[in-house]
DNA sequence: CATTTTCTTGCT
DNA sequence: AGCAAGAAA
């Protein structure tokens, strides 16, 4: 559920974006193959059954009648000239890699103008409000002499004639006014600033992007995708009540769902509008504090969520799902996929520990299942989680235990004993893998006794350390018997060892720098961690 | 049992 | 820890 965030605490006007690439994965197959540039376009995923699912849909073809929701081979009923591209395919599924590295490019970009938050694979949140102060300080819209052309294309919601001839024209007296407000003035510099940044965007990574500017992220994001593809539109703070007034409530984020359906069924309310005769009250009333208050705030166009400086995901997943017929029916097919799925779980946690110096610590597996016996109970499949360990054959290893952990909840008491017969009871009809609580490895110059004590947990036993400290160590080690040791020890030791020597070397000369002696070690004990000592039990609600 | 594969946030 | 909802291509 939605919740109510105050407003930021000093209080100042914001300048929010919210940019949205263009049928995203489209346009990242064009530039693979420039030739599809201008063509009916689609990307699907698989082709097997009825042409694949349709992901993103270029402009063209959606001209032509195409849709997402669409199988391929509808797609080429409507438009036989449509061009399908494959999501590529690795170790049996699909593989998103090359989406993410595009998405992660443009980040790039954008994140030189402010503070920028990567919302999802194809979409950004700026906080552009230092940028538009300082543009309206030093050369304010009013001292140009020529509006960039893309600026002048901007939609400034609630100008008058949005439609006429003169339109750009238009544009540019808003975004030049001398007699505007404040409000508006940093709007302006905000479109000017987006503009620029599309501009960087295209020029960088030849993808074209729409944005929304205004003074939150909710109204940022509700127009961006108002005039797509390539453009921009700014919600002047004047247009605020107009703009949500008429707006269906199920078009507003967060409202798309079950959420909006109980809104509609139980208050009657259809457009935003509707929602201002409740009271702040009423509306907690039915939907608790938090989301009572964020309902009251949304209807009036308040939306104090602050764009958070972030660049990376917080979690990495692999999935893949057995619809129909290709439901999983045996635990080795089971481990055949978590063994897949595992695989390329542990490449990007690798890949993310390479470029970005982040640890992730929690591991979850997820699965559906259905039962074939008794369709009436249908049970959800539990989730089970365990920390985290790296590489392949560990993750595999704790997949797999996770996974029969929760098979055995969810056969449950319902015990068929089916050893030997063809039919097992169940089918998995999807499978994933994650990881999550992913931190940066501390840099800079600290304490390495922080590593034994306190704010982070060792992954060796209390005892381990200290029989390792107390037994292994001679004093002062050289060089050589560093080396000679780091030949004969065992890989935890080794570890345990390195972060000895480098406390004493502290302790002997004082003013070594250690900060990346620190990230080594925390790599190297989260590489060596020990497997959890047990994996999630089903409580016997019996015996309780 | 056919959209699939992500990802985030909030509740309990 | 586990789950549900929501959103996006």
């Amino acid at each position: 559920m939605p919740v109510a965030r105050p407003e930021p605490s000093d209080s100042r006007t914001r300048i929010i974006a919210h940019v949205d690439l263009d049928c995203f994965y489209v346009q990242v197959e064009q530039r693979k193959q420039p030739e599809l540039r201008g063509l009916p376009t689609a990307v699907v995923q698989y082709n097997e059954w009825k042409g694949g699912a349709l992901i993103a849909v270029s402009y063209e073809a959606r001209k032509l009648g195409v849709s997402r929701h669409m199988r391929g081979d509808d797609a080429k009923e409507v438009c036989p000239q449509i061009h399908l591209v494959q999501v590529p395919v690795a170790r049996g599924k699909a593989d998103l890699n090359t989406y993410r590295n595009a998405g992660s490019e443009v980040v790039s970009v954008l994140a030189r103008k402010g503070r920028c938050e990567r919302a999802s694979i194809d979409e950004v949140y700026l906080d552009l409000t230092d940028s538009a102060e300082a543009m309206l300080r030093e050369t304010p819209p009013e001292s140009l002499e020529s509006i960039n052309e893309e600026a002048r294309k901007s939609h400034i919601l609630g100008l008058k004639s949005e439609d006429a001839n003169d339109a750009q024209e238009n544009v540019s007296k808003w975004l030049c006014r001398s007699d505007a407000n404040h409000q508006d003035k940093l709007l302006a510099c905000g479109a000017l600033i987006v503009a620029e940044l599309r501009m960087e965007v295209l020029k960088e990574t030849q993808f074209t992007c729409s944005a929304g500017i205004a003074h939150n992220k909710m109204l940022a994001k509700l127009v961006s995708g108002m005039n797509k593809p390539a453009q921009q539109t700014v919600v002047p703070f004047s247009s605020v009540k107009g703009l949500l007034e008429s707006l269906p409530i199920k078009k507003m984020k967060q409202l798309g769902g079950k959420l909006g359906t109980s809104l509609q069924t139980e208050l009657g309310v259809n457009t935003v509008g509707d929602l201002l005769q409740f009271s702040e009250e009423k509306l907690q009333e039915r939907f608790g504090i938090n989301t009572g208050t964020w309902l009251w705030n949304i209807a009036r166009g308040i939306n104090g969520e602050e764009v958070q400086g972030r660049l990376l995901p917080k979690s990495h997943g692999a999935g893949k799902s057995f619809p129909g017929p290709r439901a999983l029916k045996t635990i080795a097919s089971v481990q055949h996929w978590l063994n897949q799925l595992c695989d390329e779980l542990n490449e990007r946690i690798c890949c993310d520990l390479d470029q970005n110096k982040r640890i992730a610590h929690n591991f979850t597996v997820y699965a559906s299942a259905y039962k074939s016996c008794d369709s009436e109970s249908y049970k959800k499949f539990p989730s089970k989680s365990c920390p985290l360990r790296y590489g392949t054959a560990k993750i595999q290893e704790d997949a797999f235990n996770l996974f029969q952990a929760g098979l055995r909840e969810y056969i449950g008491s319902h015990g068929v004993k089916t050893l030997g017969h063809h039919h097992n009871g169940w089918g998995i009809t999807s499978l994933s893998v994650s990881a999550s609580k992913i931190v940066p490895i501390p840099s800079g110059t600290g304490s390495i006794t922080k590593y034994f004590h306190g704010q982070y947990t060792s992954p060796f036993s209390k005892e381990t350390q200290d029989s390792f400290v107390k037994e292994a160590m001679p004093l002062s080690p050289s060089v050589k018997a560093i080396q000679s040791w780091n030949q004969l020890i065992s890989c935890n030791l080794r570890i345990m060892y390195r972060l000895w020597v480098y406390k004493s070397r502290k302790e002997f000369y004082g003013k070594i720098r250690i900060h990346l002696v620190l990230q080594q070690c925390r790599q190297m004990m989260v590489l060596a961690r020990e497997p959890p000592h047990h994996y999630p039990q089903e409580v016997d609600v019996a015996h309780l």
